[in-house]
DNA sequence: ATCCTGTGAATTTGATCAAAATTTGCGCGC
DNA sequence: GCGCGCAAATTTTGATCAAATTCACAGGAT
């Protein structure tokens, strides 16, 4: 299995030390297999297609069966992982009619959240929007694609925080998390530096409160980010 | 302590598997332990607030602890439930804003989707959808409330399966699963009687083609339905 | 081609450990 | 003498694990 291998993860010895008010030490184990894996899908460590079996996780990252199946579990109702009737979990793969779907699930979901996001919008917050975005260039221009998926998605998930919206918010993360994995396709041959954003665009309409054109710059960011898995898939 | 309303729903919860789900009868014990508490959900056998404990269910189910494990924590993650910080899982309480948030998200989502819906509607297809609307009104006149919500429940669902987008239902049925429980209440205040619905509108625009009064007729009955939730909140 | 069987993984259970909530009990002030 | 509050003990529940069971699939024998 092709998962990272920094796994001095070992729970238990992070637990039995100094009962550490560190960011994760308190957390369940099920929590924290969870959190790690949906990075791996977000982030373009899985490859579509790619089996996801329980044993190969519970050796990886040194936890026991019960978290992990629980973690699994939680990703398969997200739609981050597809269960096949048979006992066995797999990286789902996108097909052209499943990338199309999800575009317009996206526009749905997002386009009006944008709208709410932008009646909300303080200085500050668009500062903040403004710096990740700032980050986002530097990562293309380094051709660090995982670092420009990290901040790619950081900078969606600040814009939908403003709307204060957790619904909107939990729905869009379930569709980013169906496409995740085949970002590294897209990244893999179209290069970071082709890769378009309406991002400034965004930023101008929420510092002017023009609602309009934030929804329509969040719209034609989607549709483009889309035809950009709509034809990684079709190559491959 | 809530042990007397637990012992209430699961008393219920017994009786509905005497009734024998047969169906489920090979599928795996966590995936029967999620239909099961699902549909309790979805029709209003459990009360907003009411905790859920896994003991609870794994005393009066019958079942191990590691199946009901996975279907509270499938249910959690697709928002049907919700994890209080501290280990303690609870049937939410909506809040107005929820609803209000609810209620737009039905309708981004639910709006397009009567739209494809409208497209590929054959007859035959019709026919399953008003046979169902006929055993609704049956319950409504015959008041039985429970058996009202499977049928509005069986209504929705034959109309989104028409649509055959695996991904919106998925989002769709998340949100049901969260206003769910609030509908109990409804019901209770209001009685079956008063429940408008535009579900003949609805078939006879599927019938006839007609996308846009389609879409218009689904909106209003997510709005209407939606404004009821809202009431019966207020009240109490 | 069908059936049998071996292998490996998923599923399930019961036990064990840890954390949270509840109750208990004691000291203190009124 | 009578509550009141805080802290320790109890008890309930959740989290985790290791072992036993079940299941699906692959290869070989009939």
């Amino acid at each position: 299995m092709a998962l990272a291998e920094e796994s001095d993860w070992n729970v238990r010895a992070m637990n039995t030390q100094a009962d550490g008010q560190r960011a994760f030490a308190g957390a369940p184990v099920h929590e924290q297999v969870y959190q790690r894996f949906r990075d791996m899908l977000l982030f373009g460590e899985l490859e579509p297609g790619q089996p996801v079996t329980i044993q190969g996780l519970v050796d990886l990252l040194g936890a026991g069966m019960t978290p992990v199946r629980e973690a699994l579990r939680r990703l398969t109702a997200e739609g981050a992982l597809e269960a096949q009737g048979n006992r066995r979990i797999v990286v789902p793969q996108l097909s052209q009619s499943d990338v199309l779907e999800l575009t317009q699930a996206r526009i749905a979901l997002e386009v009006p959240l944008v709208g709410t996001a932008c009646t909300k919008a303080t200085p500050k917050a668009i500062a903040h929007l403004q710096a990740i975005d700032e980050r986002l260039d530097t990562a293309i221009q380094r051709g660090d694609i995982r670092q420009y998926l990290v901040e790619n998605h950081a900078f969606h998930a600040a814009l939908y925080d403003l709307a204060d919206a957790a619904i909107f918010k939990a729905l869009i993360d379930s569709l980013w998390l169906r496409f995740g994995p085949s970002l590294r396709m897209v990244c893999g041959q179209v290069g970071t530096r082709n890769v378009p954003d309406q991002h400034k665009v965004l930023l101008e309409a929420l510092a002017s409160g023009q609602q309009e054109v934030a929804m329509q710059a969040i719209r034609e960011d989607v549709e483009q980010g889309m035809a950009l898995i709509s034809a990684a898939i079709e190559k491959a």
